[in-house]
RNA sequence: GGCGCUAUGGUGCAACGGUUAGCACGCGGCCCUUUCAAGGCCGAAAUACGGGUUCGAUUCCCGUUAGCGCUACCA
């Protein structure tokens, strides 16, 4: 259970292999993280490939919302992507490689001798459920039948089947337990063969793809001693395979979209970094040694190792993922941030050319930095700071009903105005004399004035400090705000 | 139903035969304070249950229970 064998660096081959049957999920996106931080601890190589064997179910259009999402998270791969589609012959060739060898079998069972039984009976009561099938009866000659396209089958031996796994250590499986499984479905519409099952093009792919190790979700445990005999019947040395505990939701149930949002474009959508929700998704399942929680991607990579992952499955915590995202709202450097700010202001037409280069980006930074810790998500630069980027902005009743109800507050508005006109020089200093100056001739605490100037000049009652919120906004703009609040 | 995996506060992880069972999120309180965050300090909160093994079990073994997975010509 180490993280075994050490091969040369560089001879590490992993793959992320989503189906494009939906888009990509946390589970899967976490998947796909922690293969990609072991190759680039590895200094190994990152395959993509899209396992599309599933006629039904496909739907080429989701294999783009996949990729987008990996890449947002800056999961980027080597080699690929692959698709399975465009590799079926090598899937047959192998099938019927097996069949010559006597290793699988030719099977004339309808299709819908198998539909049934207790996949089917998944929702039904105990008693209902169908005995389920190990061994075909076909495996030992059935007489060929030319109104049935046959299937090919795999013919699994007797004894016991023995595997390491990187995380949940040895694993011991009685074949008894291992139904005869398909490798090449049977033939439609004239074809000679259909498609090839997961079973089969997964260890074609990953023997051709000469991956060392398999990282994937532990629904898959259960399958593997699958695979290590068709290895064993192909020849082939299996990998090491490491399997991911599982995602559940509050309630510990499967994840599901009843729990809140399971795609991960919908996360970027909201305005979640993706440097946060990245490093909440490597702790899920896995803790580096120490007691340090917040990780730049570099430690990632660093102290990433298979064997300190978590067997438990573990339940998808919406409010760490938050506190993550403001963590790295407020660390991230300030250039990591920029860019993505500018996108979200892009995005809600806030965005000013001016800001881009120059005396005015200096302002973008410095504004961007000043809001920073109060921000949760990145549309938040568009609306909860609107008046920083705007000067169309409303004023919030809350806001006046809180700290405008002082009947002192006009006149001392009006006072505040001329006082800060007549500044010379703009900067924090200057502001707060001044604005205690008015407050200290009106008799009035200087929280009264300040409280009360925010949600004019700002629209709201919760901003930055307001000496550094006038510095941001500019003389002009203050001016400007106040008189237009108290004519 | 069969097979398999798992089991430390509400959540994520530590402790890998001997600790006052630790850290983080969340929750409550206090401090700071110019609103709200952030930050600092304090607090409540856990070894699923029952048997073993052992001088000693969170830790090793067995059973029970619970959750999850697999049991498809899905992946």
């Amino acid at each position: 259970m180490t993280d075994s064998t050490n091969p040369a660096p560089g001879t590490i081959r992993v793959r992320f292999a989503p189906s494009p049957t939906g888009y990509l999920h946390v589970g899967g996106a976490r998947t796909a993280l922690f293969n990609w931080l072991y190759a680039r601890q590895q200094h190994g190589t990152m395959i993509l490939r899209v396992e599309d064997t599933d006629a039904e179910r496909n739907k080429p259009e989701l294999v783009q919302g996949i990729i987008d999402g990996l890449q947002w998270l800056g999961l980027d791969w080597d080699e690929g992507p692959f698709y399975q589609s465009q590799r079926l012959s090598l899937y047959v060739d192998a099938a019927q490689k097996c069949l010559a060898k006597g290793s699988a079998f030719l099977c004339y069972c309808a299709a819908e001798k198998y539909a049934g039984g207790d996949h089917a009976a998944d929702g039904a009561s105990a008693t209902e459920k169908v005995r389920r099938i190990v061994r075909c009866s076909c495996r030992d000659g059935k007489p060929s039948n030319p109104d049935v396209k046959p299937a090919i089958r795999f013919r699994v031996p007797a004894g016991k089947t023995v595997f390491s796994d990187a995380v949940f250590g040895d694993r011991e499986f009685d074949n008894e337990e291992i139904e005869d499984f398909v490798l090449l479905r049977s033939g439609k519409d004239g074809a000679e063969w259909g498609m090839p099952t997961y079973q089969m093009s997964v260890v074609v792919d990953d023997i051709d793809m000469r991956i060392t190790h398999v990282i994937r979700g532990a629904d898959h445990l259960s399958n593997t001693p699958k695979q290590v005999l068709l290895y064993r019947a192909m020849k082939s040395e299996p990998p090491i395979f490491a399997h991911l505990p599982l995602i559940l939701g509050a309630d510990k149930s499967r994840l599901s979209k009843r729990h809140g949002a399971t795609d991960v474009n919908m996360y970027r959508t909201e305005g979640f970094l993706p440097e946060a929700f990245r490093n909440f998704l490597a702790l899920l399942g896995w803790a580096p040694g120490g007691d340090e929680e917040f990780l730049r991607t570099k430690d990632l990579i660093e102290r990433f190792s298979l064997s300190s992952v978590s067997r438990t499955n573990g339940v998808f915590d919406r409010p760490k993922l938050e506190w993550f995202n403001t963590q790295y709202l407020q660390k991230l450097p300030i250039e990591d941030l920029l860019p993505q700010v500018e996108a979200e202001l892009k995005r809600s037409g806030l965005w000013k050319e001016e800001w881009s280069s120059g005396p005015g980006h200096e302002w973008f930074s410095k504004t961007v930095d000043l809001l920073r810790p109060r921000v949760r998500f990145l549309p938040d630069f568009s609306s909860w700071s609107r008046a920083f980027f705007s000067d169309d902005f409303e004023i919030e009743e809350a806001g006046k009903t809180k700290f405008w109800k002082d009947p002192k507050v006009p006149e001392l508005m009006r006072a505040l105005a001329d006082a800060l006109a007549a500044l010379t020089e703009w900067n924090h200093d200057a502001c707060d004399h001044a604005s205690r100056a008015v407050a200290e001739s009106g008799g009035v605490k200087a929280g009264l004035l300040i409280n009360a100037t925010r949600v004019a000049i700002v629209g709201q009652s919760v901003a930055p400090p307001l000496f550094d919120t006038m510095v941001a906004l500019g003389q002009e703009r203050v001016v400007r705000r106040l008189r237009a609040a108290f004519p």
